[in-house]
Formats: structure tokens, sequence, C-alpha cells
RNA sequence: GUGGGCAUAGCUCAGCUGGUUAGAGCACCAGAUUGUGGAUCUGGGGGUCGCGGGUUCAAGUCCCGUUGCUCACCCCA
């Protein structure tokens, strides 16, 4: 019999979520979800299997290379989607009469990538997207980076750094070096630059790239600057004179910065970072990475860029868009090193004691009073002794205890415990809400 | 996909150059305390040493393979 047990696993990168994670991850896709809703953005849902025409060669090589892909029952070439970008605009080009453009919608939902794992990167993920589609106005390309913002600081953070960049700036600079036909191995190695070093990168550059040397220097000298998006602009605006997009891709960062300052955010926050290119093929604007300053080592947290022509493999119709993805598993990996996590493990605040069996209609009905007042209420199942009960309530996390027994029922009466401070009082029915109350918004 | 490190109780780990019944701390269970948790004390349960094979009189310890974790490359959330 023994033998023949079952091991009980999970495939590599794909994990089991106990209580305690599921309810931080719950609390994070809510977070992200009532920011994404105060900015307009509509939930849309998508199937986690496509038409495996509909996902490759959408990232580049790499991506097609990472998906999962089987033929199914019915002898069709299918695969698990990679990200939730792809099949947005597949989404897009399908449904595209039915959408008031321009069109804004959040997709929280699972992807899946077979690479190989490290911490904070794993085969099945969550992404939090959000896009807007139909518009190449700036001020979406604004919005973008204020959501991102707005979000990571409804999350908790408040050290972080958005790096923001434009493809086109990139472009322009390539072209007045004479580059822009190596575009995609320079940035590559440009986009290295935070972890391996100028060194490498200009050996890179030189060596695999095929750039001169005096190029790859003059690509590093801008990578480097620092400073005031304002004065950095500046310098890049005269590398890039004479070039349509370069000049273009500046002046849409001169206003994206401009409207930052006007609305409030953080300077600190918010940097140019000439460096960032990010591999995804499919980026044509703006492009932004967020990095936790006491996690950097982990990677963007949140990343995206605009893409003026996403459906265009899809559909004739001209759907620019811009939008973002948050890495809430990474992100999550991230605070579980910096001990940002809640511990909890139980949903309810409230546990009502059973002190009586006999008592439990009484139990039962004082629970759904405090449910119905929206106070979340577990009534313990079995008369155990008290000090099992009262186990069970710290180590669940509970914030309060009810206890009532003969006594309490004789003076008519609950004892209301506050499990944190350790003080217990006793209340009548009309006064419970209000203790309860004031114990769950203590500190 | 490539290379390095790791894998011993639920968790974190110890176990020297292979040698009798594999240890600690924390956690768990019971009691001290039959109307009350987080502390202390006492006792207790729990491990085919990731899995498979090999070398050996003898393997947690050495070798090969495999799976998982981790770090780096690549790429990315």
């Amino acid at each position: 019999m023994s033998d023949s047990l079952i091991k009980p696993q999970t495939l590599k990168g794909f994990r089991d979520y106990l209580p305690e994670a599921m309810i931080a991850r719950e609390k994070l896709m809510d977070t992200a979800r009532r920011v994404y809703r105060s900015y307009g953005f509509s939930p849309i849902d998508t199937p986690a299997l496509e038409y495996a025409e509909v996902l490759l060669g959408k990232g580049g090589d790499e991506s097609d290379k990472q998906l999962f892909r089987f033929t199914d029952q019915g002898d069709r070439d299918v695969a698990l989607r990679f990200d939730l970008t792809v099949p947005f605009a597949r989404f897009a080009a399908q449904h595209f009469a039915e959408l008031t453009l321009p069109f804004k919608r959040y997709h929280i939902a699972p992807v899946w990538r077979g690479e190989n794992t490290q911490r904070g990167r794993y085969r099945e993920f969550m992404q939090c997207d959000f896009d807007t589609i139909g518009t190449d106005a700036n001020a979406s390309d604004i919005e973008t980076l204020m959501v991102i913002h707005d979000l990571m600081e409804a999350l908790g953070f408040s050290r972080f750094t958005i790096r923001v960049n434009h493809r086109q700036l990139l472009n322009g600079l390539l072209e007045r070096l004479g580059l822009l036909d190596r575009s995609v191995g320079v940035l590559r190695s440009l986009d290295k630059l935070g972890k391996i070093g100028a060194e490498a990168v200009t050996a890179e550059m030189t060596e695999r790239v095929g750039a001169t040397a005096e190029q790859a220097a003059r690509v590093l000298e801008f990578a480097a600057l620092r400073g005031p998006a304002g004065e950095v602009l500046d310098q890049v605006a005269a590398a890039v004179a004479g070039s349509e997009r370069g000049e273009l891709g500046v002046s849409r960062l001169r206003e994206l910065f401009a409207v930052c300052a006007a609305s409030g955010l953080s300077e600190e926050r918010i940097q140019l970072d000439v460096a960032i290119a990010r591999g995804l093929d499919y980026y044509t604007g703006t492009i932004y990475e967020t990095f936790l300053n006491d996690d950097p080592k982990i990677g963007s947290v949140c990343s995206g860029g605009r893409y003026d022509n996403l459906a265009g493999l899809f559909t004739k119709q001209p759907l620019p868009g811009v939008g973002a993805s948050l890495g809430l598993d990474r992100l999550l990996a991230a605070m579980e090193g910096l001990n940002l996590l809640p511990t909890a493990s139980t949903t309810a605040d409230v546990l009502i004691v059973c002190f009586d069996g006999e008592r439990l209609g009484d139990y039962m009905r004082l629970g759904r009073m405090l449910r119905n007042w929206g106070v979340a209420t577990e009534v313990y199942p079995q008369a155990r002794p008290l000090k099992k009960q009262m186990q069970y309530a710290d180590r669940k996390g509970f914030r309060a205890a009810i206890l009532a027994g003969a006594e309490e029922f004789a003076a008519g009466v609950w004892q209301v415990k506050d499990l944190r401070s350790a003080t217990q009082q006793p209340v009548t029915t009309d006064e419970l809400l209000t203790r309860i109350q004031a114990i769950l918004s203590s500190p």
C-alpha cells in the first residue's frame, strides 16, 4: 500500500499558495484593481489557451522558445499565453467593432513561460496589466506613468524608481551615429549596462554587435547622463538634432516630465534613463521600468511602454496603445525578502468562542449579526477547552474574541477580548459593534 | 537552453577525512493551569538522510543519473 503512494509534488516553477501567501496575493490584486478602476480602466478576461499562431512571433524568438505548446485533443496546435498583451491584441482585433475608443482595460491573470527559474521568476506567475488603446496621445503615456506611480504607492512602497525612456529617442541617437541597422543588438547590450558595467557593454558592442569603438563610446556617453530630466534632454536633443524620430522622442519626454512635475509626482521617483531599452520587440515609444530601491536585484516589478502597431498582425485597423504590467509574484518575492508581508492566516477579524455547546444557536445568531454589520466573524465549531480555542485565535491572527458562558448569558453581556492588548470587557449587544470597531481600528 | 552551489524531522540547520540504534533549536502534542492565547517548566510523537542506481565488509558521508531549489549567462514580470 505505502509503496503505491504518489509523491505530492508540483512542477518546476509552479507553486502552491498557502493561506498566508494567498491572503497577501489577493490583497495586492485588490489594490491593483482599485487603482486601475480609479483611472477608468475596465476589466476583461481572455482564455489561458490560444491557437499557437496567435502567440508565435509576437515577442521575438526568445518568447517563442518559452511557450508551453502542445497539440490538443482536436489536433489543434495550441499554447498557453506567454503574457497578457498579445492575447489583448487578438482580443482588440476580434472585438474592434464592439469597443469604444480609446479603450482602457485591465487584466489580472496568470501567464506561463517555460524558462529557467530564479528568485522571483517562475513558470506560472500573475500579471496585472493595464493598457489604453486607440490613441497615440502623449497624455495616455503620461497617465500610464501615473498609474504605475499610484499603484506602487497604494501597494505600500515609498522607495521605488520608475525609469523612463523613449524608443524613438534611442533610434534617433543610433541614426545619428550610423548604428540604426544594428539597433537591436546595440540596445540589447545597452540594456545590460546597470548589470555588467560600461566596460563589458563596450566589449559586447564592438565584438559581438559590430559597432566601432567610437560608436560604442558615444552610446555609453549618453547612457551615462544623469540629473534633472530637463538638463539631460537638452544634451540629448543636441545629439539627435536633425533626426526626426529622435526629436519626436525628446519632445514627447519633455512634455511627460513637465506634466509629471505639474501634477505633483515626486521627481526622485521618476527618472529619465537613456540606458533602458527592454527586450520585447513591439515597443515603439515610451518605455517604463520600475525598480525597488531596497531590492534592485529582483529586477523590474512593473514594466511597459508604447506600441504603435500592436494589433497589426490581426487587423488592418490601426490600434496604437500604451500600457504596463505589474509582476505580482516577483513583487511578492521581493516583499518576502524585505519582510513586508502581512502574517495573518485568517480572513475574519473576530472569533466567537464556543463556550457552551448547548448555546450554538446564540453564537451563530451573534455571528450573523456581526457579519451583517460588515465584520468578518468565525464561530469556533466545538466546545473544546477555552485554552485551545484561545490558542487557535492567537495563531490564526484574529483581532478580537467574544466569549459568553452561563454568567454572561445571565447578565445579558458579551465578554469582548482585544487579543493584541489582552484586555477584556463585558458589553451589551447594543454596545458590541462600537467596541468591536474600536478594537479593529486600533493599531 | 548552458554552467556553479545546495537537498538530513513541519521549519532553520549540525553531522570531522565513509564505521554500531542520525542530533539541536524552533514548531507540534500532552501535562503543570478542568472560564481564557502569546511566557516558563516537565514529558512525548515525528526522519526509507530528495529520488534511482553504483563502489564498499560498511554510504547521510564517495561516484553516476534524475528531480527540485538557488546563483550566474540568456531573457524577462
